[in-house]
DNA sequence: AAACTCCCCTGATCGC
DNA sequence: TGCGATCAGGGGAGTT
């Protein structure tokens, strides 16, 4: 499940390849994704138009082209995005096709089609329905434990469900913010505005850190991510929490519980975590 | 505001 | 072996 760190390994991977590349055909597989591929519009914002740059915004990614136009993306649980030559095998489950030049195609696969695809201008960009309702991203500068206890502050919800909107925090899923909540030692049943400042502290810093062992890693590959070259992460092995429902807490040797909120698993230790 | 429920979709897994 | 039910979950929509 691609969040944060995976989608910033997928766009570090993209960027040595595909900024100063000219997109010279766009091509889809008529499925839609969570809304249909307009395949059209794609192809009057991509075709001719070089590439210039390759950035995130939460679990977005964004490729700038030449013509003020911008091609927006979401992974959602099982897309990817591959460099490939235009000679090999398509896989099963490639919905849209950028050809590049000198026989390269950069291709977007995914399965289950929760993903995103499509264009804006530049100006439109920041007001889309994609990019207009999210909070800040974690990595930016303005994203400080003012800000952060704010927020926390503000909501009567329980830390799970708070860190899962994306409208206040943009880029973290379920595994960051289950490992998030464990190293800051905090229930993800504990409401948000009884965190309280030295535990605000504490939670900053570990979903800080939490997102840079990610990238550091290389991203978690629990199911299916794999960044732009195919690689996968190696994160899933330094998970404390995530995916060890019955195993021993590697800190205090409780069990770890998992529990169902908002109709996805959390997983915690009863004994760290309060 | 927040908490529901349902839906999108495929593939892995499980019980019979 | 096979087949249907169940689950996985990011995000959006609709309802309470």
């Amino acid at each position: 499940m691609p969040e944060l760190p995976e989608v910033e390994m997928v766009v570090r991977t993209l960027r040595p390849r595909l900024v100063g590349q000219r997109i010279t055909k766009v091509e889809s597989s008529g499925l839609p994704l969570r809304r249909p591929i307009e395949l059209r519009a794609l192809s009057r914002a991509c075709v001719g138009a070089r590439v210039e740059a390759v950035r995130r915004i939460g679990k977005y990614w964004l490729i700038d082209l030449s013509n003020d136009h911008v091609l927006l993306g979401h992974l959602g649980m099982t897309g990817r995005l591959l460099f490939a030559a235009a000679r090999d095998p398509r896989e099963p489950h490639t919905h849209a096709v950028l050809t590049l030049g000198r026989g390269v195609e950069l291709r977007y696969v995914d399965p289950r089609r929760f993903g995103v695809l499509r264009t804006y201008t530049q100006a439109e960009a920041p007001r889309s329905p994609e990019l207009s309702v999210l909070g800040m991203d974690p990595l930016e500068p303005g994203f400080t434990v003012d800000h952060l206890q704010a927020m926390l502050d503000d909501s009567r919800r329980d830390l799970k469900a708070f860190l899962m909107d994306q409208g206040r925090i943009a880029g973290l899923g379920n595994i960051y913010v289950c490992e998030a909540l464990f190293h800051a030692g905090l229930s993800p049943l504990r409401r948000a505005n009884t965190v309280g400042r030295a535990r605000g502290k504490k939670l900053h810093a570990a979903i800080l850190q939490v997102l840079e062992a990610g990238i550091a890693n290389r991203g978690t590959s629990f199911s299916d991510y794999v960044d732009a070259d195919g690689n996968q992460g190696g994160n899933q092995h330094a998970l404390w929490v995530y995916g060890r429902e019955g195993e021993a807490c590697r800190n205090c040797g409780a069990r770890i519980k998992r529990l169902t909120q908002a109709g996805r698993s959390t997983f915690y230790c009863p004994k760290c975590q309060k």
